[in-house]
DNA sequence: TTCCGACAGTGGGGTCGCAAT
DNA sequence: ATTGCGACCCCACTATCGGAA
């Protein structure tokens, strides 16, 4: 098959606003590519690449080669070219991956590179990825899609799923089983404001464990071999090895287990969340880091226990099977209740001790792999403040033509100024978009580059935010986290914003 | 007919490793 | 030594479609 076939029916997928339109057409093409081509055509069209990642990114499409006129590309041939791209490495390898990216894209027609670009980017942008393949490789397979989710929870990986779904069918589906050493997608949390919002959304009892600032981590044991891996799926057993030798201590050898791991004080309290990422991340001199940044993990789920899958059981039982194997020490603290005032005491009691929240749990529910289904949902506390936007930048993608993404500050009393703790693009409605991007163009003042509007400070916003970390960005040297807009405040004037000596009493 | 679950999109800050400067 | 880039940790929120109620 051709890149520009499937380049063409990209396009045609994202011109369809009906989800049932979308999954017609990558049905269509599914149905006619060959078995060979089945994994690439499926990986290019849920917007990944078989490669997964191969060193290029958005700085290096910047220039590229003329188009071709006319669209000779196979799918084989673009993904021998990006093998080789990735199989770079060591000195000289970025101008032999420019050289090969030339010649990928002096090969495309200006159609097949734009949908390059996109692909590489990571930014498809056709309103389709791996939720509506599903669909798509059930239609053209003949398959249920719960059957194609099921499978696609267990392998990790769509193309290879949906390639086996047209070829061999629900059968060949069924044939995915659980397999230590290869990672389950883990099951999500969706979120409430209150502990008694979450416990009312449950109904009746429900478990509340303690959210913990750390990596998700899920691991893997078969005899004496561990593995660990990321709620992607990475491998990340090298950088944690105070979790391995834990889980070898286990009286148990064929398991997988759901956790974290998050770096703690000798007091207990958590390490900020940027000392437990640059430790988990850090692949060089790990036996000399694990000295002075030790790792704990703490379980709170089982799905596989003396060679059993569990997946399948209320949370309850898998519980109770987790708390049979795995020593107290290493478990997420949890309390059943009904009770909000006794689940309220809880969350309060977990943030006192400076952890993030709780993740409220139905006793019910089976363990909903790779879903943010309804049995899990978390509660945290929320921060707000007044500040003024200093600047605004021009979206992107559906936002293209409003300006979106504002630039936050804090007030100076020293020097009469604002100072920057970060930006945010999320709470915006299209109604508020619509009317920020008016309001901001009216204060537009000073010199843009096309990109970013400097405007006059004067506006003032509420925002929510989880907490204030430390940042080598921002001239203040503090950033907030996970910043969203609550409302513009036309009652307030930016003389009344808050000061950045209220934002740096909540680092500590 | 209305409601709501699932998805896709739009980006945020911080960190590491690697190659180039 | 520093810088730029890619990749991946953490993530919140809104709009939309279409099946469920």
């Amino acid at each position: 098959m051709l890149l520009i076939d499937v380049a063409r029916v990209s396009e045609e997928v994202a011109r369809t606003s009906a989800r049932l339109g979308k999954i017609r057409l990558l049905a269509e093409l599914l149905g006619r590519v060959e078995r060979a081509e089945a994994e690439i055509a499926i990986s290019y069209l849920s917007g990944e690449l078989p490669q997964r990642q191969v060193g290029v990114g958005y700085r290096s499409l910047r220039d590229l080669p003329e188009p071709r006129q006319v669209a000779t590309m196979t799918l084989g041939r673009v993904d021998d070219l990006l093998e080789r791209i990735k199989a770079q490495t060591g000195p000289g390898s970025q101008a032999a991956r420019r050289a090969l990216v030339t010649e990928l894209f002096g090969g495309a027609t200006r159609q097949e590179q734009s949908f390059l670009v996109r692909l590489l980017t990571g930014e498809l942008r056709q309103g389709a990825l791996d939720g509506v393949m599903i669909e798509a490789i059930a239609r053209a397979s003949g398959a249920p899609s719960a059957e194609v989710r099921r499978a696609l929870t267990l392998r990790g990986w769509l193309p290879a799923v949906g390639s086996a779904a047209l070829t061999g069918g629900v059968e060949a589906l069924r044939a995915f089983q659980v397999e230590v050493g290869r990672p389950v997608a883990p099951m999500l949390a969706q979120s409430a404001p209150t502990v008694t919002a979450a416990l009312e959304k449950i109904g009746g009892e429900a478990a509340l464990e303690w959210k913990l600032d750390g990596i998700r981590v899920q691991a893997h044991r078969s005899g004496e071999v561990v593995a660990v891996f990321t709620r992607t799926l990475d491998d990340i057993t090298a950088q944690v090895p105070e979790l391995v030798e834990a889980v070898r201590e286990l009286p148990y050898d064929d398991l997988i287990l759901d956790g974290e791991v998050i770096a703690l004080r000798p007091d207990g309290r958590p390490e900020p969340f940027q000392v437990t990422a640059a430790r988990v991340a850090s692949r060089t001199d790990v036996a000399r880091l694990r000295e002075a940044t030790p790792l704990s993990v703490f379980f709170f789920d089982a799905l596989r226990l003396r060679g059993k899958d569990l997946l399948d059981l209320p949370d309850a039982e898998r519980h109770a099977a987790l708390s049979d194997a795995v020593p107290e020490s290493l478990l997420t603290p949890r309390l059943v209740t009904a009770d909000p005032a006794e689940g309220e005491a809880f969350f309060a009691e977990v943030v006192r001790r400076g952890h993030e929240g709780v993740v409220v749990k139905s006793p019910q529910t089976p363990y909903a792999a790779g879903r943010r289904g309804a049995g899990w949902i978390k509660v945290k506390p929320r921060h707000t403040l007044d500040l003024v936007v200093l600047a605004v930048e021009w979206g992107s993608g559906r936002r293209q033509g409003k300006l979106s993404n504002i630039h936050l500050g804090a007030r100076d009393p020293e020097t009469g100024g604002f100072v920057m703790l970060g930006k945010t693009f999320k709470g915006l409605t299209d109604e508020l978009l619509a009317w920020q991007t008016e309001r901001f163009l009216q204060l537009a003042d000073g010199p843009t580059d096309g990109w970013t509007v400097h405007v006059r400070p004067v506006q003032v916003v509420e925002i929510a935010f989880d907490g204030v970390q430390r940042s080598t960005r921002y001239p203040g040297g503090m950033a907030l986290r996970f910043a969203r807009v609550l409302r513009y405040r036309d009652d307030k004037t930016a003389a009344e914003a808050d000061t950045v000596d209220t934002v740096r009493s909540l680092l500590l």
